[in-house]
DNA sequence: ACCCGATGGTTGATCGGTAAAACCCATCCG
DNA sequence: CGGATGGGTTTTACCGATCAACCATCGGGT
């Protein structure tokens, strides 16, 4: 900077201002710094400017284990695009692992702390999630993807996709394709993603007009319980021929039970998943799924965070987007 | 800093030989120190730090759109794997988005010309790779996992994993099984890891005294491909019975092949992958494939990068790692 | 008595930007 | 003609850690 400033005869701070206040100087000025500028290839250093400013420019991403969160790699394709948006609007993505949520709070803590970040994105948040009990309490500005389920909704930043809003899509889908006893199958525990599924599937089998008695089952996300669930169901004497799934492993599942049982997806029976992971486009027949618009979650988050870190006190935002259904062989052959 | 010191009574110096040279003082002032610093909650400024270190103590690594590299989320563990490893080594993993290897150099230039990252971790890597071109000309330090096909090998700090010896593995098993007809699928155009991965099941085969005679064949990287070949091989009047496969992608596309033929994997045929990616276990059968170390690769990594910038005109380093066969029931049934 | 090195600690400069205020000089106005 | 105005630029003072040099004390060797 003192270099470029040298070379054009005026001080550094009018080299500061022709980058980042370009108004301010004459026009003749401001070409000639610039020009200097390019001429040797001048580029301001990050460490001293989030030095000064006391702000790193950089959000903080949670990385999970592989052996966990393989539900799809939806985690992976957010951050691509959270890196995106982030990228846009000047800011680093900074990426630490944790295997737990304990972990994930210590090393919050530690990289808040060394002002290595200066703000937070939480994914995969659970009920009464401890995380954002924490960052509540420490004021660390952050932003969820998913709603803070057992927190006060309206006083916490948050983006989410309306799930309740997918699964009557899929109900409505599976409905204008002739089907009228459709399953639900979702996750067990006490889970707010999964009751909001859940929700939109009761709600639009009743505008439907159709029953919902003994149809919803629950178990933990694993292709195996898809199968037994799904299997029970169909060996019942009035079997359903819809599936709405809480998750594409879940749905995997349940497309393995009715093979083994020789109906075809798509004809004998309808099976729709959720995520649109990597796996809906492998398995065969393809997975009917509920998109999630990852890139428009994650052009929220990052517009929130920068609202949450201009002005802290700011009232929180919260941000509701709809899935969207891509329709695959396991509802509509080919 | 100032405070901790103030509480103590001595210089900020001595606070920062209590937290990095603690040797250096007497264990009584240490205690006191490191008393006041627990107290206070002290934590060193990371930008204040990098300022004046000029080295930012973190690694660039490329995210990928989702839409390429769907090919098997190896590179989000693998990102995984490495943000433990820098975390260990006290590095931040500074993730940018490109959806290109031009854009790709783009922003390494943009990262490190303001002291962002102090290297790079480069992945998914090609012949003739032109992001390697342009860091070796601007003696930018970085590790790449994969070789450098068609660039000076031992010139080049890398870690990869032996394809070949992965495909030796993969045919040693099939023959182990009782095929002796074993095909390789593999991806077309000139590619450094596809020739290394079809080498490796050339060399396999000759030694178990098997032909390689028209039982290679090549595809662009898709489910359609491994379909489309493994089925023509199927149809011809001695066809074969075990498959190779240069990726998880096309073994897929293979099993589709196998199933529409009425053939069981894992019985009639056998099926091998590469990857170990999440589509390997969401499939049915589940597909036998070679899985990459990739906590010892990041680990690898990690070391070479450290090393490197230690000392920026050391010798180049190169790390080979064996792939290990994860069986499943596309070549060995339940 | 003198010098020497080791031990334990201090001082001041510095990394490269940015914020805030001061400054200069023309123009405008009563 | 003095003072207010304001655009354009400079000055000064940081941000918070680290580096290099320096100082004080003390025990030991000659």
């Amino acid at each position: 900077m003192a270099m470029v400033a040298a070379r054009v005869g005026v001080s550094k701070q009018t080299v500061h201002y022709a980058l980042n206040s370009p108004d301010r100087l004459s026009p003749t000025t401001l070409r000639r710094v610039l020009k200097a500028v390019d001429e040797l290839g001048y580029r301001p250093n990050q460490a001293a400017r989030s030095l000064r400013t006391q702000s790193p420019q950089a959000v903080g991403f949670r990385l999970l284990p592989t052996t966990q969160g393989q539900s799809g790699g939806v985690w992976a394709s957010f951050l691509y695009e959270l890196s995106v948006a982030a990228h846009r609007a000047d800011h680093a993505v900074y990426c630490h692992p944790a295997a737990t949520d304990e972990e994930e709070i210590q090393v919050i803590q530690e990289i808040f702390s060394t002002n290595t970040v200066d703000c937070f994105v939480i994914t995969a948040t659970q009920d009464h999630d401890p995380r954002i009990t924490f960052l509540r309490e420490r004021g660390i500005p952050f932003v969820s993807f998913g709603r803070p389920w057992g927190h006060p909704m309206s006083d916490t930043w948050w983006v989410d996709v309306d799930g309740a809003a997918g699964t009557e899509q899929a109900v409505d889908h599976l409905a204008e394709r002739g089907h009228r006893r459709i399953a639900y199958l979702g996750w067990d525990g006490r889970n707010g993603f999964g009751d909001d599924r859940e929700s939109g599937w009761r709600r639009a089998m009743r505008s439907h007009g159709f029953s919902t008695r003994d149809l919803a089952v629950r178990g933990p996300d694993e292709i195996s319980t898809g199968r037994e669930l799904a299997g029970r169901l169909l060996d019942r004497k009035t079997a359903p021929t819809g599936f709405v799934c809480v998750s594409d492993t879940i749905a995997i599942g349940a497309l393995r039970a009715c093979r083994e049982r020789g109906l075809a997806a798509g004809h004998d029976v309808g099976v729709v998943g959720f995520d649109d992971s990597v796996g809906a486009h492998f398995v065969d027949p393809g997975l009917t799924s509920l998109a999630q618009p990852l890139e428009l979650v994650a052009r929220h988050t990052m517009r929130l965070l920068l609202d949450r870190l201009k002005d802290p006190d700011a009232k929180a935002e919260q941000v509701l987007l709809r899935p969207t259904l891509v329709v695959r062989e396991s509802t509509v052959p080919l």
